[in-house]
DNA sequence: ATGTTC
């Protein structure tokens, strides 16, 4: 299927592989890439080295169409990455301390939201109750420090103090976005829209306002996090992974799809390693369009959710997870995703960067290394005065 | 991914 090229691949379909020949790429995200690439009104599929099954899409890659089709970008409409610059001196912070302080970031948030909407443009919906707080799956809000800055000039370029803590928030828009998806599936499937039909201009309306909406709970997460810590922050770069937007590519208005694919054209961005691992903060290189401008947007999944428990609980007990190889500390207290989302769960984020770096797409600027983990205090169906659900067959 | 799924 693939040339044995060290590169970039080219696949059968005419979609194209970020990865060298020998890093692992499941061959489901392969299948999904070719599939999705032989489309209606396609004209191109990029596979980025953290390529990985999605729900009939493939998760890390980027589609270049003459049409719209919402549900490559998913139901996390506007999910991204943002990261602060935080005041915090990196041997200040005391990690018992901190984590005890770090708490109820699931519940709605206790401020005035109707003033915090106004300050940020932001139109009410009814998922308002969401705003601020982080999610399942792979979301999360991870203090970090520079570990090893390679481009010295770059960084200075960006304000960031190496002797200060960064936090970096990965979310997207909750509910919003997943009604929105199903809006438009209820009424059209899977089937691609004709960009000047209503049905498109009601889906990007919506859409834009999911990216709105997902940037602003990050900011909102961030918030909460940095009161909690007593701290103040300054935002440094906040970029979505999950999008459809008109581009001009090469005097032609297309529209570019982005499935867990970070942008290459707004600037350096982060990507993020798993909680035991650094993380990469890169420049994107000035021509990415091998890549459809974009960058993998992680390390990417190498066992599928609800697979990890079973392969490691037999040797790493919950508390063992708590703790990182790289000295990080952990707050989960879902202990499915405590072991969906260990270390094992994901695929080398080195090797990842490496391949986008060989194929001349990004330079790295420094390395940044997990110092806490927020991901959830309590499962919601755990909560007090929730109901504990029955298990077991009926 | 998901005010998820009983």
């Amino acid at each position: 299927m693939t040339e044995s090229t060290q590169g970039p691949a080219r696949l059968s379909s005419g979609a194209t592989l970020i990865a060298c020949a020998d890093s692992w790429i499941e061959g489901e995200a392969l299948r999904q890439l070719e599939q999705t690439a032989e489309l209606p009104g396609m004209r191109a599929a990029v596979g980025l080295p953290d390529l990985h099954p999605g729900k009939g899409y493939p998760i890390g890659a980027a589609f270049l169409a003459a049409r719209i089709y919402p549900a490559l970008v998913g139901n996390d409409i506007g999910c991204g990455m943002a990261l602060w610059q935080t005041d915090l001196l990196i041997r200040k912070l005391k990690p018992e301390p901190a984590m005890a302080r770090l708490q109820g970031l699931e519940g709605p948030w206790e401020g005035d939201l109707e003033a915090w909407r106004a300050e940020h443009s932001l139109a009410p919906t009814d998922f308002d109750t969401a705003l601020g707080t982080i999610g399942g799956g792979n979301h999360f809000a991870e203090i970090q420090a520079v570990e090893e800055i390679l481009d010295p000039d770059t960084f200075a370029g960006l304000a960031l103090d190496a002797e200060r803590l960064l936090l970096l928030v990965h979310s997207g828009s909750r509910g919003l976005g997943e009604s929105i998806l199903r809006t438009v599936i209820d009424q059209h499937g899977h089937a691609e829209l004709d960009p000047t039909s209503a049905a498109a201009q009601a889906y990007l309306s919506r859409h834009d306002q999911a990216l709105d909406w997902a940037e602003a709970n990050r900011r909102l997460i961030a918030t909460r996090l940095l009161d909690a810590l007593g701290t103040d922050a300054e935002r440094r770069l906040d970029v979505w992974h999950n999008l459809v937007q008109a581009v001009d590519w090469k005097g032609e208005r297309l529209w570019l799809h982005r499935k867990g694919a970070a942008p290459a054209d707004r600037g350096p961005v982060v990507i993020p390693g798993s909680r035991g691992t650094l993380s990469y903060l890169v420049q994107p290189s000035r021509d990415c369009d091998l890549s459809l401008r974009s960058l993998a947007h992680g390390a990417g999944r190498k066992w599928k959710r609800g697979e990890a428990r079973a392969r490691l609980s037999a040797r790493q007990r919950p508390d063992d997870l708590l703790t990182t190889a790289l000295g990080g500390r952990v707050i989960c207290e879902d202990k499915e995703l405590l072991y969906d989302e260990a270390p094992e769960a994901y695929k080398g984020i080195d090797r990842v960067v490496a391949d986008l770096v060989e194929a001349g797409l990004c330079s790295v600027i420094a390395t940044l290394r997990p110092v806490l983990t927020y991901k959830v205090r309590r499962p919601a169906h755990r909560q007090p005065g929730a109901r504990k659900p029955k298990r077991g067959r009926a």
